[in-house]
DNA sequence: CAGTGGTCTAGACCACAAA
DNA sequence: TTGTGGTCTAGACCACTGT
């Protein structure tokens, strides 16, 4: 084999674990343990358990050792949840969302102007360097962070609205566009995912290697998008749900 | 500060790159250089070049150099194509997908049955333990793989469909699926992401780092799941696209 | 050949947790 | 105090690249 040691002994470690040799909530044997085990350095035995901490099938914790980790509840958001009749119920996406997984949502908002960069102009299909409004967004549930989030909207549009103010009111953005006389066709949405910078992974409370799930949607008012949000989202404890119409 | 010091490099470097002292597809200062500028040893930097590599802004040819990343294009897969219109021209989602990309796609198939496990027994909403039908897929384009897919479904509905069969005809499992009389009424796609196995990085040419975009799809006929489909992705050169009404 | 990235080792130090 | 995970260092070796 060429494989790398650290590659055959998280190879040697998962199957270890998925075979049930160690249990859920049990701990590994400890690094000098396993370097004796192994017979490899210190940061042979770090590269291999990194790669399973990135896995999600172990977690860690300074000071106490490895641990397989549990299965943790994912909150499944549903997507398709963003028609009239939630908006007109007085509440945001993220707090139907909420109300749905049923954890306490705070949200804390940051609104500024600025010139419209390449890629949100290409969103909203305005030129670059266009006014827009910013709306950045730290959304919590019962006090940790799960959600970064940052619409931008041409800034003409919203001149005089509510959306201009932090608390945009019952229904939030969406509610007040439509009263503006933007009535919302559709929206996109472009799913991917991403490896966090560091301050962000720290933010958002992502174990060292996880992958954030990056969402660009884009709002749309008779065919023209109006608001584009990228939203930011731990992927060990978030997954989308969408529903297709099979017609 | 108390950021370790990778992080801090890994900063000051993506600052660097994002600033324009390093364009697009230029090489960094070698190992040994940034060793120097920094006063760190080696592994150092090999973790701050790691992050940025994981962050898609570096790429590493062995012998050579760190290179700042050229933006690749991204392929960007509509998933509202599932509709009846598109299984009826004979074409799976993948084949839909690949005409709308414009890439040449190639399918390896392998079909075994096996009996359901947790997971895909609480898909197909059927016991734990019922036989089911797999059909695992590896899917390339222009000869490199991009997709991995498993599907599963309840064995008994199969039985005796060209389903069994590697090569399923015209349209695929799902034409067959209707041909056997159960009309599709709609998918639900679960998405999220995770970081890839070693061995799954490296047959879907994976940059260390980079997380893989997992759906998982079901299928559905008058509410009752036929099929659920486990789909692995780049998530470098694969974006997904939802289209939701806002009625 | 010399220079590059990538990995492994041995040893050290730190912060933290449990006894 | 002892043991734990996490990080950094200095040095070594390998595979690969371009000359």
């Amino acid at each position: 084999m060429q494989t790398r040691p650290w590659i055959q002994i998280a190879e040697d470690l998962r199957l270890r674990i998925t075979s049930g040799e160690y249990a859920e909530g049990e701990r590994l044997p400890s690094g000098s343990t396993l370097m004796g085990e192994y017979g490899v350095a210190r940061q042979t035995i770090q590269n291999a358990v990194d790669q399973l901490r990135a896995e999600g099938l172990v977690s860690s914790i300074a000071g106490r050792g490895w641990f397989v980790s549990k299965r943790r509840p994912i909150t499944r958001l549903a997507r398709n949840r963003l028609s009239a009749d939630e908006r007109t119920a007085g509440r945001g996406a993220f707090l139907t969302d909420a109300a749905a997984a049923d954890f306490t949502p705070t949200v804390t908002v940051r609104v500024w102007k600025e010139e419209a960069g390449e890629e949100v102009a290409s969103y909203l299909d305005v030129p670059s360097g266009t006014q827009v409004l910013v709306r950045d967004r730290v959304m919590r549930a019962d006090g940790d962070v799960v959600q970064l989030a940052a619409s931008y909207l041409p800034a003409d549009l919203v001149q005089g609205t509510q959306v201009e103010h932090v608390d945009t009111g019952p229904g939030g953005t969406y509610a007040r566009l439509e009263e503006a006389g933007f009535a919302l066709s559709h929206f996109t949405e472009f799913v991917s995912a991403r490896s966090p910078r560091p301050a962000e992974a720290e933010s958002l409370r992502i174990p060292h290697g996880h992958p954030v799930i990056q969402v660009t949607r884009v709002a749309f008012a008779a065919d023209r998008p109006v608001e584009v949000n990228f939203i930011s989202m731990a992927s060990d404890r978030f997954q989308l749900v969408y529903q297709i119409d099979a017609r």
